[in-house]
DNA sequence: CCCTTTAATAGTCCACCTGACACTAAATGG
DNA sequence: CCATTTAGTGTCAGGTGGACTATTAAAGGG
């Protein structure tokens, strides 16, 4: 690093590219935007916009999001830095240095079009190669590494919580586990695991209940603090 | 998106920052420079570069890795990316995002001065806050996530076997484990674990044994394909 | 050369976790 | 009223993992 001169080198574009998740209906879906302009014009893509000047990655994405859902709480989702991509040849107009970053939804509002995407929607996303892809651009690889990452931190982390609204049923969070790992769990081994879990949920303390549809009404619990959980919550082996 | 305009936005250089842990006497160390110019001249940083225009961020790590360790095989190192670190003010002088890798190391030949470094070394890197603290820039932070993320990936990826010669006995290998968790690992039942993962390690088949000081000689071992552990091996809880 | 030290390896015991499954409770829809 | 659906409780067998003991095979010192 010696001495620096912002003009010695290319410069290089940053941007921030967002794999946002949500569950509908108990399956796993994603936010794309469609791309009104070349390259990939038609396209879908990932939302994802300029980090400007004089703000953090972390904050270009938030703002990105805030623009793209049209959520008005994006201060309390949960958005983390998945990778950096940056191969030179990723984008064929200029060298962009991208930062993807990973956001969970809990409730999911219809997405509206940003300023640069022709459209937004909440697409399904999982194991069958859906009727959207391929993706522009690399981002068919993001957002698999983002699922990817999502589920193995489902395994160790509170993360799920993160799907639900502020009270949810356990039965909820069983099927964000479910629908991101596209597995099935016994719900009474399911249960009794989480309550087992220091400070993964705790259970909403008037008698208050929940009805969504059929069956016996269920219990309201909030996300407790736990970041980390010990023991972890294994996905079931063999995933060929 | 729309239309590109590689002038329209303030340029930013982007550089990566290499997190390098080797295991020397058991103990878990880092290779840090020691800046010759302004700013932090005289402080210790992690080693790193300008990411070149015309490379990803991956292979400037790795061109940087061999420059500074003096390694020759740096082909089969292993080297993750981190994070990217992109707060406007990390660096004093212009706007720099650098993205962040993890190295590890199996032996460890004595560092060399890169470049732009006065001189570069490994240094013991653990519980305690070392004498050479604080380091340069947000390099602290850094070198602290890269820790915990590598504290991490050994409970459930084969990532242990990275820090070790192609051969190695069960002993090294619990070696890299404590002297990363900080944390004492009972021998026998490490053992048990380690081979009751499949794909963790394999055995060397001949009666090969190695002796390196006192004790009974042990068995030699090389990596297995494994990437992923199931089950994980946890770290004992409690660490307040 | 013997004896102590050190580390690897083997085995045991037991608490607890987990998956599989049965059973009851409370709601809905015909 | 009855079948169906989902929530919640309970049980049981097998496996895992921590603590611990014992044995083996080398090095090193007197």
């Amino acid at each position: 690093m010696q001495g620096y001169d912002k003009y010695a080198y290319e410069p290089f574009a940053v941007t921030v590219d967002l794999a946002v998740f949500t569950i509908r209906e108990g399956r796993l879906h994603a936010l794309l935007v469609e791309r009104g302009e070349q390259p990939y014009a038609g396209r879908r893509a990932l939302p994802g916009g300029f980090v400007q000047p004089d703000e953090a990655a972390e904050t270009a994405a938030r703002r990105e999001l805030a623009e793209e859902t049209g959520l008005s709480d994006v201060a309390g989702l949960h958005l983390e830095q998945l990778r950096t991509y940056s191969e030179p040849d990723r984008d064929p107009r200029m060298r962009v240095v991208s930062v993807a970053f990973t956001a969970l939804v809990p409730d999911a509002p219809e997405a509206r079009a940003g300023s640069d995407a022709a459209r937004a929607d909440w697409l399904p996303y999982g194991e069958h190669r859906p009727s959207y892809a391929p993706l522009a651009f690399d981002h068919d690889r993001i957002l698999a590494d983002a699922h990817e990452r999502v589920g193995a931190k489902l395994e160790y982390t509170g993360l799920a919580t993160a799907f639900c609204p502020p009270e949810f049923t356990l039965g909820e969070l069983r099927q964000v586990y479910q629908a991101v790992w596209g597995a099935e769990l016994d719900p009474a081994n399911f249960r009794r695991k989480v309550l087992a879990t220091p400070g993964l949920v705790e259970a909403v303390p008037g008698a208050a209940r929940l009805t969504g549809g059929r069956g016996k009404p269920a219990a309201l619990y909030r996300a407790g603090g736990a970041t980390a959980l010990h023991p972890p919550l294994l996905r079931p082996e063999g995933r060929p």
